[in-house]
DNA sequence: TTACAAATGCAACAATATTGTATTTAGAAA
DNA sequence: TTTCTAAATACAATATTGTTGCATTTGTAA
């Protein structure tokens, strides 16, 4: 699941993107890319706090605009960023995939695999992007649940 | 769209669900019944600004918790607040239908009419509740647009 | 190596949300 | 009606999340 990237390839990236390579941007790429979750913005900072903290947002920002990372909101409204796996360009992404929450351990799970449903809307309604979120318990916490029953 | 419903009926439900009847309390359900969209926190607490704003936070939390409203964050993460219409009891939500988030008006409307799709999830993933998510225009403001145009 | 735009770090601030506690009030009981 | 009490509200303080402005540092192109 989650994509195994060495650090030339995250500096082959920011170039692609006319970032410039620094440190702290390296860092949040291999963070983000070691996951196969998105991860909140609070984990983020706890994580990254050699960094500063307006420097995280602002990375994140720009992550976004360039379509590099996504930005979804949790259960809570807790904002969680995961990288795009879809072929997202700048300002326009694709990220109209299942985004499912645990209820247990928390994580998000980006679910690209499951492309939306056919949807037609009340008239006048139109629509320019889907999203779809469930929530419940992931494979791990599923099973964990199942042991302790046992 | 909106329920008209008079001071009576609030009294009332706030009887059935064992709340005291209260002035902050009837004008938040009262103002709440009289839209057709959610309202974002920052209006109801611009609208309602007599009530102390931590009183507005508790009944808002309450009336989610009572299953009177239920809290859905936009497209920006800001908290909106709509009344349930479908048959949601204490701690037990039925809110599994389409939030639509207008990009110019900045409404969410709940399209309570559509419900969920099935989908079948990856193995191991146990849902428990959905929520579909959709921008683009509403009627009002895509009605403007093609007035703009012609 | 130099120069400069871009990125970072720091300080201040704004908006959103929570906790604790004193005061007020709705509604039950006398 | 009046009294009493638990519940609700108001107020103060604090936490969390996110933004803006500016000085300093750094990546990279010349």
């Amino acid at each position: 699941m989650a994509q195994i990237k060495n650090n030339y390839q995250f500096e082959d990236m920011l170039q692609k993107h006319n970032l410039k390579k620094t440190g702290p941007r390296l860092r949040v790429l291999s963070m983000m890319y070691s996951k196969n979750t998105a991860t909140s913005q609070p984990d983020l900072e706890s994580v990254m706090n050699d960094i500063d903290r307006v420097t995280l947002y602002r990375i994140l920002n720009v992550f976004e605009e360039k379509g590099i990372i996504h930005k979804v909101f949790d259960l809570n409204g807790t904002a969680n960023y995961a990288v795009c796996h879809s072929n997202c360009q700048e300002n326009h992404h694709h990220d109209e995939h299942l985004h499912f929450n645990c209820t247990a351990c928390k994580n998000v799970y980006c679910l690209n695999e499951l492309n939306m449903p056919r949807l037609n809307l009340p008239s006048g309604f139109e629509a320019q992007s889907f999203t779809l979120y469930a929530s419940g318990l992931c494979p791990k916490c599923s099973k964990k649940q199942a042991a302790k029953v046992n």
